[in-house]
DNA sequence: CCATATTAGTAACATTTGTTACCATTGTCA
DNA sequence: TGACAATGGTAACAAATGTTACTAATATGG
């Protein structure tokens, strides 16, 4: 009886003090993906064209749009308006891109990719859709439809509760 | 003739340069759902324990394992040594947890919870979960275990591209 | 055993990121 | 019209993060 009561001291010093464990939260599962993911996704255009993955992604929201104003930017790529600022004036010192301010509205800059940024853009763009495209190859096209159905299930989920904080 | 050339170009100049959407760019889509996943749960521990996301993880992993050394904790929550280190520091400013120098390898250090991170940590741990489960609960049981299939072998391919750089 | 190499952890510095406050411009409404 | 509020964008400061280099301790191997 002394024995099972110190045994039982013991695991508990050594066993989980909660139920949680970390390898399994799906939060945590979630930023370890993520992070491995745009790890390999970064490597395409960081080294080669000295790109942060802020300003790829003002490129790309460039690439579909081809003219929009910094804030339609920060909207579009979900980014806060003033790391879309600095992208722009680092992407504009590299010539990667033009800013002049909307003539109808003076506030407003309108902006768009350079000639040599749409070359570079058009450069990436196979790279990290091939990278993609490797990225889900294991998974096939129907447990892809389900994932992506997933992805926007679990993220409305997250939504709603930070609306509600 | 010349209207539809006309045409053309003005279509080009509108429509997306490359083949890319960011709102079906995978990589992007993921980074979306981290960063509401994260927040949502970082508001349970943030506000009310005043406790940074890094604190949170290696709290965490001494819930679950109660004596580890700053490596281990780094290796276990895949945190770089230095943020493990700084998460130590402040945690033991606010009295969360102990740090004592291994007595058979003076170079390692033993950190585990003290009681008052302990009771914070039991208190962390069902709210957390509840907001797993209400993220989750978008998905059925068999859904579930797809979708954490597919986060692992997506996960594995990334980590196979990380590898050959 | 001694010289050298490694290792765990942290301090000090550099860079990046977030926050606040501001300027210029436009909208509102008395 | 004119005073004031609101907006887009950026500058300036504060905080967080990454990087390098160091200290103290242990391992290695001649």
């Amino acid at each position: 009886m002394f024995m099972t009561l110190v045994t039982a001291t013991q695991k508990t010093a050594v066993e989980p003090l909660g139920a949680l464990q970390l390898s399994d939260f799906f939060p945590y599962r979630l930023a370890m993906l993520n992070s491995s993911v745009s790890e390999v996704i970064a490597q395409l255009y960081s080294g080669r064209f000295d790109l942060s993955p802020q300003e790829w992604r003002v490129m790309a929201a460039l690439g579909e749009n081809s003219q929009m104003s910094a804030k339609e930017i920060a909207q579009f790529t979900s980014m806060e308006k003033m790391q879309v600022s600095r992208a722009i004036s680092t992407l504009k010192k590299s010539d990667l891109l033009f800013q002049k301010t909307d003539s109808k509205d003076r506030r407003f800059s309108s902006v768009s990719l350079s000639e040599q940024g749409k070359q570079i853009y058009l450069k990436i763009v196979p790279l990290v859709a091939a990278r993609e495209r490797y990225l889900l190859s294991v998974l096939t096209d129907e447990e892809r439809q389900l994932f992506n159905q997933f992805v926007d299930r679990i993220a409305q989920q997250a939504e709603t509760l930070k609306q509600l904080g």
